[in-house]
DNA sequence: CAGTATCCTCGCAGATACTG
DNA sequence: CAGTATCTGCGAGGATACTG
Protein backbone atom coordinates (compact mmCIF):
# COMPACT_ATOMS: atom_id res chain seq x y z
CA UNK A 1 0.00 0.00 0.00
CA UNK A 2 1.14 3.30 -1.10
CA UNK A 3 -0.85 5.15 1.44
CA UNK A 4 2.17 6.15 3.12
CA UNK A 5 3.36 8.47 -0.17
CA UNK A 6 0.65 10.54 -0.83
CA UNK A 7 -0.79 10.72 -4.11
CA UNK A 8 -2.59 13.43 -5.38
CA UNK A 9 -5.13 10.98 -7.03
CA UNK A 10 -8.76 12.78 -6.78
CA UNK A 11 -9.90 9.18 -8.48
CA UNK A 12 -12.86 7.53 -6.79
CA UNK A 13 -11.41 4.13 -7.15
CA UNK A 14 -7.92 5.74 -5.46
CA UNK A 15 -10.29 7.35 -2.48
CA UNK A 16 -12.35 3.67 -1.89
CA UNK A 17 -8.73 1.89 -2.13
CA UNK A 18 -7.81 4.36 0.61
CA UNK A 19 -10.16 2.63 3.09
CA UNK A 20 -10.22 -1.12 1.71
CA UNK A 21 -7.27 -1.43 -0.60
CA UNK A 22 -6.04 -3.59 1.93
CA UNK A 23 -6.08 -7.02 2.80
CA UNK A 24 -7.17 -7.57 6.27
CA UNK A 25 -10.02 -4.61 5.39
CA UNK A 26 -11.88 -6.84 3.31
CA UNK A 27 -11.24 -9.99 5.41
CA UNK A 28 -12.99 -7.99 8.03
CA UNK A 29 -15.88 -6.94 6.31
CA UNK A 30 -16.31 -10.23 4.58
CA UNK A 31 -16.50 -11.66 8.33
CA UNK A 32 -18.96 -8.72 8.87
CA UNK A 33 -21.65 -9.62 6.14
CA UNK A 34 -21.29 -13.41 7.46
CA UNK A 35 -22.42 -11.52 11.08
CA UNK A 36 -19.18 -11.76 13.08
CA UNK A 37 -19.14 -8.67 14.98
CA UNK A 38 -16.33 -8.86 17.90
CA UNK A 39 -12.53 -8.46 17.93
CA UNK A 40 -12.23 -12.18 19.65
CA UNK A 41 -13.96 -13.81 16.69
CA UNK A 42 -12.43 -11.98 14.10
CA UNK A 43 -9.04 -12.11 15.74
CA UNK A 44 -9.53 -16.13 16.43
CA UNK A 45 -10.61 -16.38 12.49
CA UNK A 46 -8.64 -14.23 10.61
CA UNK A 47 -5.31 -15.21 12.54
CA UNK A 48 -4.85 -11.80 12.86
CA UNK A 49 -2.36 -10.56 15.76
CA UNK A 50 -3.82 -8.48 18.32
CA UNK A 51 -2.50 -4.92 17.67
CA UNK A 52 -3.28 -5.01 13.55
CA UNK A 53 -6.78 -5.94 14.39
CA UNK A 54 -7.03 -3.16 16.34
CA UNK A 55 -5.49 -0.75 14.06
CA UNK A 56 -7.48 -1.95 11.30
CA UNK A 57 -11.10 -1.42 13.59
CA UNK A 58 -9.87 2.07 14.43
CA UNK A 59 -9.34 3.31 11.19
CA UNK A 60 -12.68 1.65 9.35
CA UNK A 61 -14.22 2.82 12.45
CA UNK A 62 -13.01 6.54 11.91
CA UNK A 63 -13.65 5.92 8.17
CA UNK A 64 -17.27 5.45 8.69
CA UNK A 65 -17.43 2.15 7.44
CA UNK A 66 -17.67 0.19 10.58
CA UNK A 67 -19.44 1.38 13.79
CA UNK A 68 -18.55 0.29 17.37
CA UNK A 69 -21.34 -0.20 20.02
CA UNK A 70 -21.74 -1.72 23.26
CA UNK A 71 -23.51 -4.86 22.90
CA UNK A 72 -26.72 -4.87 24.91
CA UNK A 73 -26.49 -8.89 26.25
CA UNK A 74 -23.29 -8.24 27.48
CA UNK A 75 -22.48 -4.74 28.81
CA UNK A 76 -19.10 -4.75 28.75
CA UNK A 77 -18.46 -6.20 25.71
CA UNK A 78 -18.83 -4.25 21.75
CA UNK A 79 -19.87 -5.34 18.57
CA UNK A 80 -18.27 -3.97 15.63
CA UNK A 81 -21.18 -3.61 12.85
CA UNK A 82 -21.75 -2.17 9.46
CA UNK A 83 -22.37 1.25 9.01
CA UNK A 84 -24.79 2.44 5.79
CA UNK A 85 -21.29 3.06 3.83
CA UNK A 86 -20.15 -0.28 5.19
CA UNK A 87 -23.12 -1.84 3.85
CA UNK A 88 -22.78 -0.20 0.49
CA UNK A 89 -19.18 -2.03 0.20
CA UNK A 90 -21.79 -5.32 -0.13
CA UNK A 91 -21.24 -5.37 -3.93
CA UNK A 92 -17.39 -5.07 -4.27
CA UNK A 93 -17.53 -8.07 -2.18
CA UNK A 94 -19.71 -9.90 -4.02
CA UNK A 95 -17.83 -8.66 -7.17
CA UNK A 96 -14.66 -10.10 -5.65
CA UNK A 97 -16.39 -13.46 -5.09
CA UNK A 98 -17.64 -13.76 -8.24
CA UNK A 99 -14.53 -13.46 -9.59
CA UNK A 100 -13.12 -16.12 -7.65
CA UNK A 101 -15.52 -18.04 -8.21
CA UNK A 102 -15.14 -18.47 -11.67
CA UNK A 103 -11.10 -17.85 -12.11
CA UNK A 104 -10.32 -19.68 -8.63
CA UNK A 105 -12.85 -21.96 -8.32
CA UNK A 106 -12.58 -23.58 -4.35
CA UNK A 107 -12.84 -27.52 -3.95
CA UNK A 108 -16.25 -26.34 -1.58
CA UNK A 109 -18.83 -23.87 -3.42
CA UNK A 110 -19.09 -20.91 -1.43
CA UNK A 111 -22.13 -19.23 -1.08
CA UNK A 112 -23.08 -15.50 -1.15
CA UNK A 113 -23.51 -13.17 1.95
CA UNK A 114 -26.01 -11.22 1.77
CA UNK A 115 -30.41 -12.14 1.37
CA UNK A 116 -32.91 -10.47 -0.05
CA UNK A 117 -34.78 -9.05 3.02
CA UNK A 118 -38.23 -9.49 1.01
CA UNK A 119 -37.88 -13.03 0.08
CA UNK A 120 -35.15 -14.50 2.34
CA UNK A 121 -33.56 -15.81 -0.59
CA UNK A 122 -29.67 -15.88 -0.93
CA UNK A 123 -28.89 -12.94 -3.89
CA UNK A 124 -27.53 -13.97 -6.99
CA UNK A 125 -24.20 -11.94 -7.72
CA UNK A 126 -23.81 -8.64 -9.52
CA UNK A 127 -24.48 -7.34 -12.58
CA UNK A 128 -23.12 -4.29 -14.81
CA UNK A 129 -26.19 -2.00 -15.28
CA UNK A 130 -26.56 -0.70 -19.29
CA UNK A 131 -27.57 3.70 -19.21
CA UNK A 132 -31.59 2.65 -19.36
CA UNK A 133 -30.84 -0.36 -16.16
CA UNK A 134 -30.83 -3.47 -18.00
CA UNK A 135 -28.14 -6.11 -16.76
CA UNK A 136 -26.06 -6.67 -18.83
CA UNK A 137 -23.47 -9.76 -19.64
CA UNK A 138 -19.38 -9.56 -19.53
CA UNK A 139 -19.25 -9.59 -23.33
CA UNK A 140 -21.65 -6.60 -23.84
CA UNK A 141 -19.67 -4.49 -22.72
CA UNK A 142 -16.09 -3.50 -23.44
CA UNK A 143 -13.29 -1.06 -22.94
CA UNK A 144 -13.52 2.40 -24.74
CA UNK A 145 -12.10 1.97 -27.94
CA UNK A 146 -9.86 3.77 -30.30
CA UNK A 147 -6.40 6.08 -29.46
CA UNK A 148 -5.48 8.74 -27.12
CA UNK A 149 -6.19 6.66 -24.14
CA UNK A 150 -3.02 8.01 -22.26
CA UNK A 151 -4.37 11.59 -22.34
CA UNK A 152 -7.83 10.50 -21.36
CA UNK A 153 -6.48 8.63 -18.58
CA UNK A 154 -4.10 11.97 -17.48
CA UNK A 155 -7.62 14.36 -18.11
CA UNK A 156 -9.53 11.90 -16.36
CA UNK A 157 -7.42 11.38 -13.02
CA UNK A 158 -4.29 13.48 -13.06
CA UNK A 159 -0.75 12.98 -14.07
CA UNK A 160 0.58 11.56 -11.07
CA UNK B 1 -0.71 -7.14 2.58
CA UNK B 2 0.03 -10.70 4.23
CA UNK B 3 0.47 -13.15 0.91
CA UNK B 4 3.91 -13.54 2.28
CA UNK B 5 2.23 -15.12 5.28
CA UNK B 6 0.36 -18.21 3.77
CA UNK B 7 -3.13 -18.59 4.52
CA UNK B 8 -4.83 -21.59 4.27
CA UNK B 9 -7.53 -19.92 3.46
CA UNK B 10 -10.08 -21.87 0.79
CA UNK B 11 -12.40 -18.82 0.29
CA UNK B 12 -12.94 -16.86 -3.35
CA UNK B 13 -12.58 -13.54 -1.69
CA UNK B 14 -8.93 -14.61 -0.75
CA UNK B 15 -8.31 -16.11 -3.82
CA UNK B 16 -9.85 -12.80 -5.79
CA UNK B 17 -7.33 -10.56 -3.31
CA UNK B 18 -4.34 -12.72 -3.99
CA UNK B 19 -4.32 -11.13 -7.68
CA UNK B 20 -5.86 -7.56 -7.19
CA UNK B 21 -5.74 -6.91 -3.24
CA UNK B 22 -2.88 -4.86 -4.19
CA UNK B 23 -2.80 -1.14 -4.30
CA UNK B 24 -0.89 -0.70 -7.58
CA UNK B 25 -2.45 -3.85 -9.54
CA UNK B 26 -5.88 -2.15 -9.12
CA UNK B 27 -4.63 1.41 -10.41
CA UNK B 28 -3.37 -0.53 -13.43
CA UNK B 29 -6.54 -2.36 -14.34
CA UNK B 30 -8.41 0.84 -13.71
CA UNK B 31 -5.58 2.51 -16.18
CA UNK B 32 -6.34 -0.49 -18.77
CA UNK B 33 -10.23 -0.58 -18.87
CA UNK B 34 -9.55 3.29 -19.60
CA UNK B 35 -7.28 2.05 -22.39
CA UNK B 36 -3.50 2.73 -21.40
CA UNK B 37 -1.94 -0.20 -22.20
CA UNK B 38 1.80 0.88 -22.26
CA UNK B 39 4.63 0.58 -19.52
CA UNK B 40 6.08 3.79 -20.46
CA UNK B 41 2.40 5.44 -20.09
CA UNK B 42 1.69 3.42 -17.08
CA UNK B 43 4.63 4.15 -15.24
CA UNK B 44 4.33 8.13 -15.79
CA UNK B 45 1.22 8.41 -14.64
CA UNK B 46 0.94 6.24 -11.88
CA UNK B 47 4.30 7.42 -10.39
CA UNK B 48 5.47 4.17 -10.07
CA UNK B 49 8.86 3.13 -10.00
CA UNK B 50 9.72 0.75 -13.00
CA UNK B 51 11.00 -2.12 -10.29
CA UNK B 52 7.62 -2.12 -8.91
CA UNK B 53 6.04 -1.64 -12.25
CA UNK B 54 7.89 -3.93 -14.37
CA UNK B 55 7.28 -6.74 -11.05
CA UNK B 56 3.11 -5.90 -10.80
CA UNK B 57 3.00 -6.34 -14.52
CA UNK B 58 4.95 -9.51 -14.57
CA UNK B 59 2.66 -11.04 -11.73
CA UNK B 60 -0.76 -10.00 -13.27
CA UNK B 61 0.23 -11.12 -16.77
CA UNK B 62 1.14 -14.93 -14.58
CA UNK B 63 -1.86 -14.73 -12.83
CA UNK B 64 -3.65 -14.16 -16.38
CA UNK B 65 -5.67 -11.22 -15.73
CA UNK B 66 -2.78 -9.31 -18.46
CA UNK B 67 -1.52 -10.50 -21.23
CA UNK B 68 1.63 -8.92 -23.30
CA UNK B 69 1.64 -8.32 -26.66
CA UNK B 70 4.06 -7.43 -29.41
CA UNK B 71 3.01 -4.14 -30.18
CA UNK B 72 1.37 -3.93 -33.97
CA UNK B 73 2.18 -0.58 -34.78
CA UNK B 74 5.63 -0.86 -33.64
CA UNK B 75 7.20 -4.08 -33.17
CA UNK B 76 9.41 -3.15 -30.88
CA UNK B 77 7.27 -2.05 -28.19
CA UNK B 78 4.82 -4.02 -26.31
CA UNK B 79 1.22 -3.84 -25.15
CA UNK B 80 -0.48 -5.28 -22.16
CA UNK B 81 -3.41 -6.06 -22.56
CA UNK B 82 -6.67 -7.51 -20.47
CA UNK B 83 -7.58 -10.91 -20.85
CA UNK B 84 -10.70 -12.66 -20.46
CA UNK B 85 -10.32 -12.62 -16.89
CA UNK B 86 -8.80 -9.50 -16.41
CA UNK B 87 -12.20 -8.24 -18.43
CA UNK B 88 -14.17 -9.91 -15.96
CA UNK B 89 -12.67 -7.83 -12.94
CA UNK B 90 -14.62 -4.95 -14.44
CA UNK B 91 -17.54 -5.18 -11.91
CA UNK B 92 -14.92 -4.99 -8.94
CA UNK B 93 -13.69 -1.85 -10.65
CA UNK B 94 -17.25 -0.11 -11.19
CA UNK B 95 -18.29 -1.26 -7.48
CA UNK B 96 -15.23 0.55 -6.11
CA UNK B 97 -16.13 3.56 -8.24
CA UNK B 98 -19.58 3.96 -7.33
CA UNK B 99 -19.05 3.39 -3.77
CA UNK B 100 -15.82 6.35 -4.11
CA UNK B 101 -18.56 8.54 -5.80
CA UNK B 102 -21.17 7.89 -3.25
CA UNK B 103 -19.34 7.92 -0.25
CA UNK B 104 -15.65 9.91 -1.26
CA UNK B 105 -17.04 11.84 -3.79
CA UNK B 106 -14.39 14.22 -5.69
CA UNK B 107 -14.52 17.72 -7.14
CA UNK B 108 -15.15 16.74 -10.85
CA UNK B 109 -17.23 14.02 -11.32
CA UNK B 110 -15.77 10.57 -13.07
CA UNK B 111 -16.84 9.17 -15.91
CA UNK B 112 -17.64 5.41 -15.78
CA UNK B 113 -14.88 3.13 -18.10
CA UNK B 114 -17.01 0.88 -20.26
CA UNK B 115 -19.28 1.21 -23.05
CA UNK B 116 -22.05 -0.88 -24.05
CA UNK B 117 -21.00 -2.70 -27.16
CA UNK B 118 -24.54 -2.48 -28.31
CA UNK B 119 -25.31 0.91 -28.02
CA UNK B 120 -22.11 2.40 -27.23
CA UNK B 121 -23.20 4.00 -24.24
CA UNK B 122 -21.14 4.10 -21.01
CA UNK B 123 -22.65 1.56 -18.67
CA UNK B 124 -24.83 2.96 -15.42
CA UNK B 125 -22.66 0.57 -13.05
CA UNK B 126 -23.28 -2.02 -10.89
CA UNK B 127 -25.66 -3.82 -9.11
CA UNK B 128 -27.02 -6.75 -7.37
CA UNK B 129 -28.95 -9.47 -8.70
CA UNK B 130 -31.98 -10.84 -6.94
CA UNK B 131 -32.67 -14.68 -6.89
CA UNK B 132 -34.62 -14.26 -10.22
CA UNK B 133 -32.39 -11.71 -11.81
CA UNK B 134 -34.14 -8.40 -10.74
CA UNK B 135 -31.55 -5.79 -9.82
CA UNK B 136 -32.02 -4.74 -6.08
CA UNK B 137 -31.66 -1.60 -4.46
CA UNK B 138 -28.91 -1.58 -1.31
CA UNK B 139 -31.90 -1.76 1.73
CA UNK B 140 -33.72 -4.22 -0.25
CA UNK B 141 -30.80 -6.49 0.65
CA UNK B 142 -29.29 -7.45 4.49
CA UNK B 143 -26.63 -9.65 6.31
CA UNK B 144 -27.56 -12.91 7.31
CA UNK B 145 -29.29 -12.20 10.64
CA UNK B 146 -29.40 -14.45 13.63
CA UNK B 147 -26.72 -15.91 16.43
CA UNK B 148 -24.05 -18.51 15.10
CA UNK B 149 -22.30 -16.64 12.94
CA UNK B 150 -19.16 -16.88 14.19
CA UNK B 151 -19.58 -20.12 13.69
CA UNK B 152 -20.97 -20.01 10.13
CA UNK B 153 -18.15 -18.29 9.05
CA UNK B 154 -15.76 -21.17 10.50
CA UNK B 155 -17.35 -23.34 8.54
CA UNK B 156 -17.68 -21.52 5.74
CA UNK B 157 -13.84 -20.55 5.32
CA UNK B 158 -12.02 -22.37 7.86
CA UNK B 159 -10.53 -22.04 11.03
CA UNK B 160 -7.38 -19.41 10.62
C1' DC C 1 10.71 2.57 -25.27
C1' DA C 2 10.91 -1.25 -21.93
C1' DG C 3 12.76 -2.83 -18.89
C1' DT C 4 16.90 -5.07 -15.23
C1' DA C 5 20.07 -4.47 -11.38
C1' DT C 6 21.40 -2.54 -6.78
C1' DC C 7 21.13 -0.31 -2.81
C1' DC C 8 18.68 1.47 1.02
C1' DT C 9 15.04 2.69 4.23
C1' DC C 10 10.98 2.90 6.73
C1' DG C 11 6.86 1.08 8.05
C1' DC C 12 3.85 -2.96 8.47
C1' DA C 13 3.01 -7.02 10.60
C1' DG C 14 3.99 -10.70 14.01
C1' DA C 15 5.27 -12.06 18.72
C1' DT C 16 4.99 -11.35 23.36
C1' DA C 17 3.63 -9.40 27.55
C1' DC C 18 0.61 -6.75 30.24
C1' DT C 19 -4.14 -4.37 31.81
C1' DG C 20 -9.14 -3.37 33.01
C1' DC D 1 -13.24 -10.40 26.52
C1' DA D 2 -10.96 -6.35 24.38
C1' DG D 3 -7.65 -4.40 23.83
C1' DT D 4 -2.57 -1.36 24.57
C1' DA D 5 2.53 -1.36 24.64
C1' DT D 6 6.95 -2.49 22.98
C1' DC D 7 10.34 -4.67 20.29
C1' DT D 8 12.04 -6.55 16.15
C1' DG D 9 12.50 -8.20 11.24
C1' DC D 10 11.92 -8.21 6.73
C1' DG D 11 10.36 -7.01 2.69
C1' DA D 12 7.78 -3.81 -0.36
C1' DG D 13 8.77 0.09 -2.61
C1' DG D 14 11.57 4.39 -4.10
C1' DA D 15 15.82 6.20 -6.24
C1' DT D 16 19.27 5.73 -9.29
C1' DA D 17 22.01 3.84 -12.84
C1' DC D 18 22.56 1.02 -16.66
C1' DT D 19 21.14 -1.92 -21.17
C1' DG D 20 19.12 -3.61 -25.77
Amino acid sequence: MSRATPHHDDCSVTKALDIIGDWWALLILRNAFHGMRTFDALQKQLGISTSVLSSRLKTMTEAGVLQKVVSKADGRSFEYRLTASGHDLYPVLVALMQWGEKWRPSAKGQRLMLIEKASGLPVQGVAVLAADGRPLKPWDVAPVPGPGADERVRELIGPH
